[in-house]
DNA sequence: CTCTCTGACTTCGATTTCGAAGGAAGTTGG
DNA sequence: CCAACTTCCTTCGAAATCGAAGTCAGAGAG
C-alpha cells in the first residue's frame, strides 16, 4: 500500500484517519519521521483541532499507548453518487466512514445546475438533520455516471447525460457548496473504494462495475489511473458474436451493446419477460428463470473474453466484479473460468478474482479516501493558526 | 515527467545526468531544495568526484551559471540487450549515452550460466578496449525476450529461452559482475528509453516491439509498469480470424500466431517466398512486393484491433510503434488507421501514434536509466566518505 | 561608459528535523 | 514483590535545511 502522496501534516492525518496508526509510536514507524517530530507535530494538531487523545491502548509488551483519533471538529466530507435517476448522499467522516446516509430522486437529464444545486443542497440539510451542522465541512465529492477530465472537473461527452457536455462540474460544485470538490467518475470511485477497504495491500487491482451499463475503475501502484478521464472504459471493445447489435456509440457490436444490463433487460424483454432494472434480473435468475439464466452466462462469457486481454496486458494482482448485476453468481462464475481458461498461467498465478466486497457503498468510501488525499492544503492552513 | 522517486543526493545526480538541469540554480528550481542547499550538497558531490564544472554556461539575463556535468569518474554502467541468437553490448554513462557499442553472437538456447558469463565478459572486454578500464563499473543492465518477476530477477515461464526457467538472473549476474544488476523484459527496456529519450513530458505511453514476437511495454504515471512479471503481454489475445491457427502457448488464434514477425514468414514461405528476419520482410514491403505488403497489411489490422481494447482502456498519451518490423510502412500505416477509426474519440483526442524514435538502441537507453533510477545507494555510499 | 536590472550563487542566522539518552508506564518471570 | 525487560513518549543538543540578505557577474539602456 503505498502512502504519503506528499509529507508533512497531512500524512500523519491520513494514517490516523484510515486506521493505519493509532499512537505516535506507530506514526513515527509507518511515516518514517523521526519520533520527537511526531510528537511535535500530534501536538500541533492536537491544539489545532483535528486530532483528539482517546483514552489508553493496548499494550504490546510495554507502556501503553496513548491513543489518537480524529476529534469530531476535524471535519467531514459530503458525498454525492449520482446515477441516471437517482443520488445517493452521504456525510462521511475524514476516514470515510458514513455519519449519515439517504437517497435523493434525482433525474440527471434536467442538466448540471439544478442536480448539482439539489443534491449539494440535500447534502447540507442531511448534515443538519444529523446533528452536524456545527461540523467544518472539508470538502465535496460527487460520483457521476461518465467520463470525467481529470484536469478540468469537467464531464466529456458523456453517452447518457444530454446537457453535461464540458459542464465544469468541479468548479460549479466547488463554488455551490463553498469548499473544494472532487469530481469524478462512478467506477473510479467505486475501484478506490474497494482497493481501500478490501485489498490495501495490493498495488494492482481491477474493479468492474456491471449495472445498467459496464464500467471499470483501474487502481496502478496503489492510484487511481485516470489517464486522460477515458481510462478504464471496456463497453466499446469490439467482441466476437454472431448476431450483430448496433451500439449508441454508432460502432457495431460493441461489449455494452451485447452484455450490459440494459442489453440483457432488452434481450429478456423481447422474449417476453418484463424486466427494467438489473435487480430484477438478478432476482430472475435467483428464481432459476432459464432464459435469464443463459443470457447471464452468455454476459458472462463475453465480458470474460474481453477482460481476458486487460488481464494480460496489465497483469493485475486482484479483479474485483462489482456492481447491482454482480449478484448474479453464474455472471461472476463464467467470468471467472473464461479469464482463467483463456488468460497466461503467469496473468492468472496470482491473480484474485472476487466479487465486491465493500458493498453498493463503495463508490461514497471512494470518495471519501480520494478527498482525504487532497487535503494537503486545508490541514496545512487549519495548523497555521 | 516524474522525478524525484526517492529525493537526498541521487536525486540531484539524476537531473544534471538527464540533462534537466546544468547548474546550482536549475537544480534548485527543479529539486524543489533551497539554493543554498543545493550549493552544498554540489560542492560535496563535486569533492566526491561524481560532478565536475564545466566552464560558464549562457546568460539568461544576468550571472552566467557555472555548468555542472557529470565526472568521467561518476562512472559507467555495463548494459546488454540478448535476443535469441544475438546480444548488443554497450558501455553507457550515467546519463544512458553509449560510450562503446558491440554486437556479440550468442545462443541464448544453450542456458544461462554460459550465455550471462559470455556476455558479462564481453562487456568488461569493450569497457577495456575503450579505454575505460578504469572508470567504475556502477551496474549492469540485462534485457531479456521473456518476462522477468521483478520480486526476484528471475526469468519465469519464458517461451522461447530453454533451461531459463525460474534462473535467478539477477542474483547470478550480480555476483559474476560484482556489481548490482538489473533484469529487464526487452519490450519493457525499449518502453523506458523510448519513453525518456523521446516523450518524457508524458504520462502515460504504449509501445509496441514488433519483430520476430509481439512485445509491449507500459509507462504509467511516469513509471514503467511491471505487474507481477507478466504486464504488457500482448501477443496471446485471441483475435477474430477465418482461418485457425493454434499457438505455442495452447490456445488457438493468439495474436502472435497470425501477426508477429515469425508467423509473416512462416506465411510468406508457404507462399513460396523465402524469408526469415523480420528485416527482410521490411525489404520485401520496401520492394514492393504485393504478398508482402498484404501480409503485413493484415497483421496490422489484427495488431490495430487489439490495441484498440487497450487504448481505450489505458488511455495513454502515446502509443509508439518500435522493432524491426516498424519500418515496414503499411504496418505502421494499417495499425494508426485501425485505431482512430474504432476507439473512443474520448480515448484518441489527445493520442500520439507514432513509430520508434529512439531507435534500435531504445533498450539500451531504457536500461541505463533505470540503472540510475536504482542509484540512490551507492551515491549515498560514495558521498559518505 | 555608467547605471540599473536580472539572474547565479554564498553567507549566515533562524527553523526544522533528527537521534541518542532518559523518564514513564507497562509486562514477564522468578 | 522485585528485577529485568519492552514499549511509548519526551527532552535536548547536534545536524540538516531553509530563506532572507548580500555578493558576484553579466545584459541592456541611455
Amino acid at each position: 500500500m503505498r502512502n504519503s502522496r506528499d509529507d508533512g501534516p497531512a500524512a500523519l492525518v491520513r494514517l490516523v484517519a484510515t486506521g493505519q496508526a493509532e499512537s505516535r509510536a506507530e506514526l513515527a514507524r509507518l511515516s518514517g519521521l523521526a519520533a520527537s517530530s511526531v510528537s511535535l507535530r500530534v501536538e500541533q494538531l492536537i491544539e489545532a483541532g483535528l486530532f483528539a487523545e482517546g483514552g489508553a491502548g493496548v499494550s504490546r509488551g510495554g507502556r501503553r499507548p496513548r491513543r489518537l483519533r480524529l476529534a469530531r471538529a476535524a471535519g467531514v466530507f459530503l458525498v454525492a453518487d449520482l446515477g441516471a435517476r437517482h443520488a445517493r448522499l452521504a456525510v462521511v467522516d475524514l476516514a470515510g466512514t458514513p455519519l449519515a446516509l439517504s437517497d435523493l430522486a434525482c433525474d440527471i437529464s434536467v442538466g448540471p445546475e439544478p442536480t448539482l444545486t439539489a443534491v449539494v443542497d440535500g447534502l447540507r440539510r442531511l448534515a443538519g438533520e444529523h446533528g452536524l451542522a456545527d461540523v467544518p465541512v472539508r470538502g465535496v465529492g460527487v460520483g457521476l455516471p461518465g467520463p470525467v477530465d481529470p484536469a478540468t472537473g469537467q464531464v466529456v461527452s458523456p453517452s447518457r447525460m444530454p446537457g453535461w457536455n464540458d459542464f465544469p462540474v468541479r468548479e460549479f460544485t466547488a463554488g455551490h457548496a463553498g469548499t473544494p470538490a472532487l469530481v469524478e467518475n462512478d467506477a473510479n470511485l467505486m475501484a478506490v473504494g474497494e482497493h481501500r477497504a478490501s485489498w490495501p495491500d495490493l498495488d494492482n487491482v481491477m474493479v468492474i462495475k456491471l449495472g445498467s451499463g459496464i464500467g471499470c475503475g483501474v487502481i496502478v501502484d496503489g492510484r487511481l489511473h485516470r489517464g486522460r478521464g477515458a481510462a478504464g472504459d471496456i463497453s466499446h471493445v469490439r467482441i466476437r458474436s454472431e448476431a450483430t447489435v448496433d451500439c449508441s456509440c454508432g460502432h457495431p457490436d460493441c461489449l455494452e451493446a451485447h452484455a450490459s444490463g440494459a442489453a440483457l433487460a432488452a434481450s429478456l424483454n423481447a422474449q417476453g419477460i418484463a424486466v427494467e432494472t438489473p435487480a430484477q434480473i438478478v432476482d430472475l435468475v435467483t428464481d432459476g428463470v432459464p432464459q435469464a439464466t443463459s443470457a447471464v452466462r452468455n454476459a458472462g462469457r463475453l465480458i470474460g473474453d474481453v477482460l481476458t486481454a486487460l488481464v494480460n496486458f496489465f497483469n493485475p494482482d486482484a479483479l474485483v466484479i462489482g456492481g447491482s448485476l454482480s449478484n448474479a453468481e453464474p455472471l461472476a462464475a463464467t467470468i471467472r473460468g473464461a479469464i482463467y481458461e483463456r488468460c497466461l498461467p503467469l496473468a492468472t498465478r496470482n491473480l484474485r478474482i472476487a466479487t465486491s466486497r465493500a458493498g453498493r457503498d463503495a463508490s461514497i468510501l471512494g470518495a471519501g479516501h480520494l478527498l482525504l488525499d487532497e487535503s494537503g492544503e486545508w490541514i496545512d492552513q487549519t495548523l497555521q493558526r
